[in-house]
Parts: structure tokens; sequence; C-alpha cells
DNA sequence: TTCCAACTGTTAGCTGGCAAACAGCCAGAC
DNA sequence: GTCTGGCTGTTTGCCAGCTAACAGTTGGAA
């Protein structure tokens, strides 16, 4: 089994991207934004005039839909760009509220603007379209997920893609650095509130995680591994 | 509700993309391929060390997992990029096996020589860049509807989206243009074959479908609309 | 210090859709 | 023609996970 995900998942951003005076140089509406955890970035249903490109920290991509039921489509991380979705040029409608998870940095841009950097610097181009590409994927691969394993087997995985891309040791084992509670786990996993908990509770008593009211620790990555497949 | 599916699906191709001597210019490698329905263009675990460039026709991607469910990540026209994920430049391998459905025509390259192309050319990049954007959008959409509509539902959504993209008038209607049966059906809708079997059925006997062993028409289409609501 | 809002834990009952299994049907091969 | 393989139609259990509903916890605000 390929484990494209934790692999893929954080990439090295050209310097090139993460420069404001090259922005600047292309979009005259360039602005580059400090924001703290929680902050609402952009709202689902907003009319989708603005680029931002995620220079640092996490973002929480999510919906609600028409019967009110709440899902995750992504957690972003640096390089990644979201809000605008270019399609037509036209003001399409913003499909995810995008929020902050932690502090964050990141750029702001017209949409028109943002097609003349990426039309000037085919290397932020190409980085543009290999991380597209790369998401794709992920996606594609979660819904795989969705269809076919068990609630249990798809939380295991969704913590340890976390863990992989967002990780960080500490005392316990392997400690995921976004803030996440039992709910926005369940609106990531696709699964619902209840099921999460119990199955969290269950891993814990087995000592493969440690757990609070924001914060998840694996102790025993191979278990929640074996876990994964079903 | 939005129908952004039927309505963004197909976009005018920029010509500049479509002319073999653009291609031949930037990438040695550039082979124009015409192949027949049911051809199997590339395959799941292949290494990935070709982009296809669809020019036209229609190509089924769908994948196997590891516990032989079978599934329908996306049907791609005409201007959709597919083959290697050209993530890391090295060889990844291939996810999803792609099949012609009905006869395409096809632009073959070595990665590097795409990125040569798309480097050169900013509005090819923005193309595929745009294109990548709504495919990304498609796929967040069938997500929602898989966790959160029933399978009817999905049907419907799945045979009108077919449909807008992909259809033509016909004597009852509007028929698809794409060769499915149920079973292709089920696999893309995400749902085992019986019950797909038994909606269509279903909704033959309401007059609102006629179909037969590999084509699909529509002959109500504001109520199978409503059927897609839930 | 107490109170409240937001989080976590747990149960009970219901149901959509799955897997399995089989029967009819059709189309092209021979 | 007739045979065979693949497609379609339908039924029967069965169960994962959902909703609803409630109880226990906790941490910060007042």
């Amino acid at each position: 089994m390929r484990d494209h995900k934790s692999a893929a998942r954080i990439q090295p951003i050209t310097d090139e991207a993460q420069s404001p005076d090259l922005w600047r140089r292309c979009c005259p509406s360039f602005m580059a934004l400090e924001l703290l955890d929680k902050a609402v970035i952009c709202r689902q249903g907003d009319e989708g005039h603005t680029v931002f490109y995620l220079v640092k920290g996490f973002v929480k991509l999510s919906r609600v839909t028409v019967n009110g039921d709440q899902l995750t489509t992504a957690i972003l991380t640096e390089g990644d760009v979201f809000g605008a979705s270019f399609i037509g040029t036209t003001g399409t409608m913003i499909e995810d509220t995008a929020m902050a998870k932690g502090p964050i940095r990141v750029f702001r841009v017209k949409p028109e603007e943002f097609r003349n950097l990426v039309s000037q610097h085919s290397n932020i181009a190409w980085e543009l379209i290999t991380r597209l590409t790369s998401r794709q994927l992920q996606v594609y691969h979660k819904m795989e997920s969705i269809l076919f394993k068990e609630v249990r087997a798809r939380v295991a995985e969704t913590i340890l893609e976390l863990a992989g891309a967002y990780g960080k040791n500490c005392q316990h084992g392997y400690e995921l650095d976004i803030p996440l509670n039992q709910s926005e786990l369940a609106d990531l996993v696709g699964a619902s509130r209840p099921v999460v908990s119990t199955i969290l509770n269950k891993l814990r008593t087995q000592d493969i995680l440690e757990y609070g009211r924001e914060y998840i620790c694996i102790k025993r990555r191979t278990e929640l591994e074996r876990l994964m497949t079903l």
C-alpha cells in the first residue's frame, strides 16, 4: 500500500512564491495578512473576488450542505491557494468557508492580478499545477476511503494523515499540530460525532492514542496503521 | 441551488492547446493517437512516465481498491490532462486506469516536455490551472453527495451531470453521449449494482428515463432534477 | 465560587444500502 | 439456429452508522 499522502503532503515551497516583493510587482492589490486562530478568511457563499495564498500555518476549508450537514473538505498548508475558484474569471461563488487553524499568514490579491503573476512566472505556475494535482489525488483517495472503509479505519487514516503532515514529537509520542476537537474531526472524517467519540475513547483505553479537548497525540503508531487498513 | 457542474463542465478549449505543431515544437516525444472505444490508455499501477492530453472524446478514470472494490473517479472530456501525476517529476505510480469511452484523440508526451510546454505558454498553463480547479470543485461536490444523499438522489444527479456535459437531443428527449452500462453507472455513483438497477427500473416505469444496454435517455428532466435533491 | 456554554461520553432504535444468490434476457459467435 | 457470456432484475438477510436524546465534564467569565 502506497502512502503517498504522508509523503507527498508537505513539499518545500519555492522561495520565489513567498516573496512579497515579487507579488507586489504583479499585483497592485497585493496585501499580506497575519491572522489569529479561528479567524474566518472567506465565507461560503461570498462572491469570490479574491485569491488567497497561504504562506504559513493551517487553514480549514469546510462547508454546510443545504440540509445543514457539516463537512470539512480539506486542511490546507503552506503554499496552497484558495478563495476564488478562478474558473471563469467572472464572479463565482465561494464553496467553502476558510478558517485559520492556529495563527496564519496569507497573501491576498485579485484574481486577474493573480493570473498575471502566474503568467509571468512559469515556475510558480508549475508549482501551483503540481499542488492542485496532488490535492486532486488526495481527494480521490479520501472518496475511496469514505466509500469502502468503515469509520474506525477512516479515523485512523485521518489522524495519521494529519500527523504525517502537521505533526511534531511530544512527550508521549507524536502530537498533532492542529487544534481539532471531536466534532471537527468527525466533519473531516465524514462521520457522525458520537461514533467518532466512541472510537477515540476505545483507542485511548487501548493506549494507542492520548487526547484532550483540542489535541491528539499518537502513542502507538504501528497499531494505528494496522487499524487503517480496516 | 447552483448547478455549476452542468454549466462549468464544458469550456471551449483554446485552439492553441489543440495545435499539434505547437506541441511538437516543445516536445520531441510528442505523438497524437487515435483510439477506439474501450481502449486502455494507461493502467493503474504503471510507472507514470507519460502525460496525456485529451483532444477529443471521453475517457473514464477508474480504480480497483485493495479489497477489489471498483470505483470510477472521473469522466474526462476534451482538454483534460491525465496520466502521470507530475508531482515530483520522479516516477510516481498511476492511480487510475484510463479507458476510452467511444473513439478518442489524445496527445502523448513526456512529463518533462509537458512542463516545457506549460512553462512557455502561459495561457495553456492558466487553462490547465482553471481546469484542475474546477475538477477539484466537482470532486468535493461528489464527496458531499456521497456522504449526505441517498443513492436515488445520486443516480439522478450523476445522470443529469453526464447529460449536461455530454448529452445530445434524441427522439425521446435527451440522450447521453457516453456508452455506460449499469455496473459502470454504479461505480460512478459509488453504489452497488443491484440498488442502481432497481432505481433505474423504477425511473423507467415512472416514464422519467428510457434506457437500454449501453445508453440512457432522459425523458422528463424536471422530475429528475426534483429527485436529485433527495 | 459559581455558573454557563461548549465539549465529551453513551445508549437505544431505526434504516439505507450492502453482499449473496439466483433467475430471465439478449447479442453476437460459431 | 443455438449457445454462451455478459448484462439486467429482484429478493433476502444483515449490520454499520445515523439520529435523538441525555448525562457527565471542564474551563473560563462574571
